[in-house]
DNA sequence: TTTGATGCAAAGACTTTGCATGCTT
DNA sequence: AAGCATGCAAAGTCTTTGCATCAAA
């Protein structure tokens, strides 16, 4: 994604594009390992004095949270598990589960094609009568494989 | 569950018996609703001074990180979501699923029975081949979902 | 120019820790 | 009697907020 893309997304949201959004939104699509806002703050600190980066990490969390508002983020359920929240930028991908290593607290995603198997076991009249039975309007479903990488793999698939 | 199943359960892991760790695994037993460890510490100190309890955040926050070790209950993850972790008392029920209502930070299981059809739709061999492919070693199957209730039905089915 | 974003630092919420005291075993 | 749990308060994290300044539209 461009950065004029960014700006044109930003523009679609009636977000205003300053050079903090952008750099943070682009950490976050670039970052496969769903950063904390420190993980963030870090990245885009350490982009050096080029870019002219220079930013806070109260803009962090301001930025995140308007970009979760625009949808163009997620804050993961779960976060604050291990320490910090952690997020994932909406890459207008499907729904996917993740992956949540125990000890770290590290959160992964399942690759498409392994969630999208793990998704289609799952009828959607049952969520309906989930719905239906239980008074409560579902807005998405957010599943976590709980566990722990085994000793040699720290990556998952992108290694 | 009586005080004395209470009692010879923690003997069982190790645990000492003391009145505090007993009432707050009994209010986590009772408390549906999943609670926080401030709901459970208003709910513990407001029997009054009847049983003669008298205890701090800091017990409850132990004996919660007591009990989640010795498997006598379990942090919710999702926790910290909208301010405090939650804590849910493994009643030694299967697996169930949650329903997390987006404005309040609640959560409420979802009831056995279709909780169970929910999770019957996984298919074991798909964690098994997930496992191999990924090099991960799933203890748990998080299910969430994540939305809010109807207007006029603000309990789930215990109402 | 106007409006809203940023940076800084301070406040706030939640949780953990250290040490003396008390209770369970 | 011995050892671990508790209470208290202080310290620690993570996150949010207030206000002056600065940049985007």
């Amino acid at each position: 994604m461009t950065e004029s893309d960014i700006q044109h997304l930003f523009a679609t949201r009636g977000l205003r594009c300053t050079r903090q959004r952008v750099a943070i939104f682009e950490a976050l699509l670039a970052d496969e390992t769903h950063p904390t806002a420190d993980d963030l703050f870090r990245k885009c600190a350490s982009h050096g004095g080029a870019k002219g980066d220079c930013l806070s990490l109260a803009t962090i969390y301001n930025t995140l949270e308007v970009l979760c508002e625009a949808g163009l983020a997620q804050k993961l359920p779960g976060a604050g598990e291990n320490g910090s929240a952690r997020y994932d930028a909406a890459h207008g991908r499907g729904h996917h589960l993740h992956l949540r290593d125990h000890a770290t607290g590290r959160v992964d995603d399942v690759p498409d094609d392994l969630s999208q198997r793990f998704l289609d076991h799952i009828p959607p009249q049952l969520l309906r009568e989930l719905e239906e039975k239980l008074g409560f309007k579902i807005a998405q479903v957010q599943i976590e494989l709980v566990g722990r990488y085994e000793a040699e793999r720290l990556q998952p698939l992108c290694s």
